[in-house]
DNA sequence: GCAGCTTGCATCGTATACATTTTGTATTAT
DNA sequence: ATAATACAAAATGTATACGATGCAAGCTGC
């Protein structure tokens, strides 16, 4: 076949591992090296890369190669001004629009996702979790907003990545709200309940933006050093 | 230099030729042709290819050759629904996150417009409709609604391609009041007045509505036929 | 000793040649 | 006569070779 499954393997891979911070924002990526590695000629690499360019994953540079997309402190605050309003949108117009076998997808992702998480695979939750909401994109059948969407969630997932990764028994209880949040949208598109739609989305955005700010802005170290002695026991 | 202008040509050359609707909807781009045509090789050609097919000016398919974004029917339903969204929230950034030089680009650009528009250049009246557009996409700051914008701007500006070919004086005066919202809206964005700058945006949206619906669905042809009698010598 | 230039290496950009896939056409068998 | 198959021609996908560019270390002149 002349779409060699390499170099859509590659596309995949330079995607997931991107989402997944295995390589980091800023990172370079030198072609001869990402050529070697997936068996490919620079013709179809590069051909990628500027794929991957458009989609919003890497920037490329005249004469500099290809970096993989920053995420700096000026994004960030963009990005949580605009992800509500997008993925309100998005849900409302999934619950209205979808059709055909979409629903069974995003079951199939959801359960993928839910297991994932039990089984604490951080990178694999994210992925999962990153496949719905690309879902549910599709499944709104708006190309313009799909736009907007597929850059939030690049930056969302690559945020993301650490939260699935349960250190706190509160963490854990958060990534189980959010599992009980996509059945609620699952169900809701399944009626297509536009309006709840919608509600669920910002709830659900509500309670990532709680994760993430959880992240950025971690519990205090405990100022009384002897409230460590006392919990370290309990440990 | 290495991005051989010649590269650059072209893809300047095929952005403007798609929003001018010389190469329509559906398309098929012959990429040996192209290549005689701007004087590169088919390598650099392809790479242009996946960069446009990225910004949603054309649609690659495996083997089978790039074709021009299409525009079928649900595709503009989508449009009519989505356009206010994003127009008007990158219209109040805008307002909010513009800096530097960005404002007397914007002026120049609305200067060429109202040339173009005076002189009844049609196509060039809306490729700098387009760029002004495109203008305050860049100065609200925001990649993830730009990416909305962008793919917006496409097909707002192929369907909006024959209406500055005013055939009736009715249009031209439409023009005339998009040409004075334009120098509105600039004088908002320089005040940083934001929710003014939003409202502008969406008295702006439904003047190209209407001037959009009057294009879909113009004037009917008169039943009486001895109407068109009594007009006839009157044009 | 330091500024500015030159050289060398690593990497990117382009052209060309070759392989694979698609498509149109002609031939043959039913 | 029609349909199926095989072959030929055109177009797409890939690999490799070569030229161009950018960065860094070393050299020369002041």
């Amino acid at each position: 076949m002349s779409q060699s499954n390499r170099k859509l393997d590659c596309l995949h891979s330079l995607r997931e591992r991107i989402l997944s911070t295995e390589l980091e924002p800023g990172t370079d990526l030198d072609e001869a090296r990402l050529c070697e590695a997936y068996g490919i000629s620079r013709t179809p690499l590069r051909e990628v890369l500027q794929r991957l360019s458009g989609e919003g994953y890497i920037q490329l540079e005249d004469n500099r190669g290809a970096k993989v997309a920053s995420m700096d402190v000026g994004v960030m605050r963009t990005f949580f001004q605009t992800a509500p309003l997008i993925y309100a949108n998005i849900s409302r117009l999934a619950a209205e629009n979808w059709r055909g076998p979409q629903l069974e997808a995003l079951k199939d992702t959801q359960r993928a996702f839910s297991q994932a998480a039990h089984a604490q695979d951080a990178s694999r939750a994210a992925l999962c979790n990153h496949r719905y909401h690309d879902l549910i994109g599709e499944m709104a059948q708006n190309p313009y907003l799909a736009a907007s969407l597929n850059r939030l969630l690049i930056d969302h997932t690559r945020m993301s990545q650490t939260f699935y990764r349960p250190t706190s028994k509160a963490e854990a209880a958060l990534v189980a709200q959010a599992i009980d949040q996509h059945d609620a949208m699952i169900a809701a598109f399944e009626s297509r309940a536009a309006s709840l739609s919608l509600d669920l989305a910002l709830k659900h955005w509500d309670l990532s933006r709680d994760q993430l700010e959880r992240f950025v802005r971690p519990d205090p170290l405990p100022v009384d050093v002897y409230s460590l002695e006392a919990t370290r026991h309990a440990v």
